[in-house]
DNA sequence: GTGAAAGCGCTAACAA
DNA sequence: TTGTTAGCGCTTTCAC
């Protein structure tokens, strides 16, 4: 923990006021006149304390300014409310919808979420896994299935629910949600195939620590390679790759001297970077080049022509994520019941930018 | 607090397992031979425990797999290393871009970041601020200047520094790191007049509690009336505006009766939207309409033409106001010589969408 | 429906 | 450099 003791604040106005220390329960339970135990059990609403009794608390205890301390509370009952989730990047809008949707479920749970970036890095992530751990989260949440061998060990010996997300590993850690990227990128490529593509680009980040960008790139490999199809690979940037990257990115494959068909992006903003190349530089889309994405961006729907994507569904990875963990902390016997592997299954969203009208 | 007892997790292979509780403080000590007050000076780096000493604590404490218990520290210390922060929404990058600011600033000086969504509503924000409290953040740091009276009452008798982000509040209730909507818009509508336009449209949210949003146009109103330019208002959808809103919007803007030089949209999403509905349209831009936004999304530099847009310099809010809450935690002196307002000077950006080349 | 006693796992304060 | 004692503010447990 860090940082200096706290000054209580002093406004101008009343500065020989005497600094009361902020009101404790005892200090309520005084006020009412009943015993410490009854204002706690007034303040968790289950408990079984007299109507007017517990009104009389909590109109006492607003009046006194009282808030209640979950710092304590969390010590003695050895339950913390927490839920922490590692992502890799604020700054991608699939990751923040999986945090959106787990932090609806979450909250409407009274959970709170705590949130940590691992900025692509599995050393990081080891980092923060133990930082949050020291917080004890009641469970953790991680993107993907790559970790240190220490980091998996934290996991495990945690002795809480721990969920990989946006990945199918091999050897999960304990609950899966998510898809494989792989398959998905493979459906993404038959799709290019019968619209007409016969060579093929990929366009994605250096992908050390971005396991699902390394993965789709696998799955397009893998597809290009069944149907016996022409390609390239082009990796530009540190993910999340850009816009701006996309579009330098086409660049390489339209100077380049074999011509393409079809170019996939790992994701859809490095697409619609590319899509606006191809427009400052009259490329028609789809007639001399398709553009295909990943993710499902609003950009994708807006962007003229729409862009060809795949719907990972994020929101949905974050609130069935939440799911199951709400059935797996307060569930009593669906807790018992529940899945070890969700698949949420992609879906093809197909546009102008790989089929004219 | 929530959810049921914890169950240490029990792998299939060693059911027969005893299941040891988890390792505290003492154990470690007993372990090493020491007593828990050293371990405990050996977790914090700073403390005086002889370098052979504390290796072996760490080392030993590794083997039995102790992490190091918060929840205790907490309270005993009074110090949580929380920092609250309450933003509208993670679905918008000008937010996503504070936060990540914000974190990266404080994560260096060990403070934790506690998140909260307001989703535009004060009441959502005053539930959530008294939420956060209770789990003793050491600063809060709340986006706008307008709360509920209760809000208002539980920030100032919070005891811990409150600041206030992308706003100037007319009171504000603590620090304040922000810039005035209304005059940044002001700024906006005088370029677009000095570009040739005189017959304007604003596109905004449903701003109850997009105050942000209410502030632009007021600003784009006050500086319309100023310039005596001709004017009307658009309202389409709840905050944050979507880039599909942005199209819907401009549409009834194209299809009045009046004529329009330049339409200005609270934000670059909106504003793209509109950009792409014209193209869709055969209307040129900025050759027959003019288009300009606010936020300096990434979008509004790739987009084609590019979006003219006002930085708020998003993630500086960030960083400035993690620099200021490390001073005010961590400094002695510099923490008392804090700039009560720190103004944050937006930058106009001018792009092809506002001036033809 | 309410209360008394004990203690969660650390660390402040003081002592050696 | 290390140890001892007490207690942070709640809630568990048991008693009535």
């Amino acid at each position: 923990m860090a940082s200096l003791p706290r000054k209580r604040n002093v406004s101008g106005k009343d500065q020989r006021t005497i600094l009361h220390k902020p009101p404790k329960m005892a200090d309520i339970a005084k006020a009412v006149g009943v015993s410490p135990m009854t204002v706690s059990r007034a303040f968790r609403r289950d408990a079984s304390v007299g109507e007017a009794t517990r009104r009389k608390i909590l109109q006492i205890a607003e009046e006194m300014g009282y808030v209640f301390d979950s710092t304590a509370s969390n010590l003695r009952s050895q339950r913390t409310g927490f839920v922490a989730i590692t992502i890799p990047s604020l700054n991608n809008s699939n990751f923040a919808d999986t945090v959106r949707g787990l932090n609806e479920v979450l909250q409407a749970a009274g959970l709170q979420v705590l949130l940590g970036y691992t900025n692509y890095d599995v050393d990081e992530e080891e980092r923060l896994i133990e930082q949050l751990l020291r917080r004890r989260p009641e469970a953790i949440v991680v993107t993907g299935g790559h970790h240190t061998d220490r980091a998996r060990r934290l996991l495990k010996s945690a002795g809480i629910p721990v969920v990989e997300t946006w990945d199918i590993p091999k050897s999960p850690v304990g609950y899966t949600v998510g898809f494989s990227n792989a398959d998905a990128m493979c459906r993404m490529v038959d799709h290019l195939r019968s619209a007409g593509a016969q060579r093929l680009a990929f366009i994605g980040g250096d992908d050390k620590g971005d396991t699902r960008g390394a993965d789709r790139r696998r799955g397009f490999v893998a597809a290009a390679e069944r149907l016996r199809l022409e390609y390239q690979l082009i990796s530009l940037g540190s993910p999340p790759i850009s816009m701006r990257e996309g579009a330098q990115a086409i660049v390489e494959v339209l100077d380049a001297r074999q011509p393409v068909d079809a170019v996939v992006c790992v994701s859809d903003l490095a697409a619609f970077g590319a899509l606006t190349e191809c427009q400052r530089r009259g490329v028609s889309v789809p007639d001399d080049v398709m553009i295909a994405g990943f993710g499902a961006y609003d950009i994708a729907e807006v962007a003229l022509p729409g862009l060809t994507t795949m719907d990972a569904h994020s929101m949905t990875i974050g609130s069935r994520t939440g799911e199951l963990l709400v059935a797996l902390l307060r569930g009593g016997t669906d807790g018992a019941a529940a899945k070890k592997v969700s698949h949420i299954e992609p879906t093809l969203r197909i546009s102008g930018s790989t089929v004219s009208r």
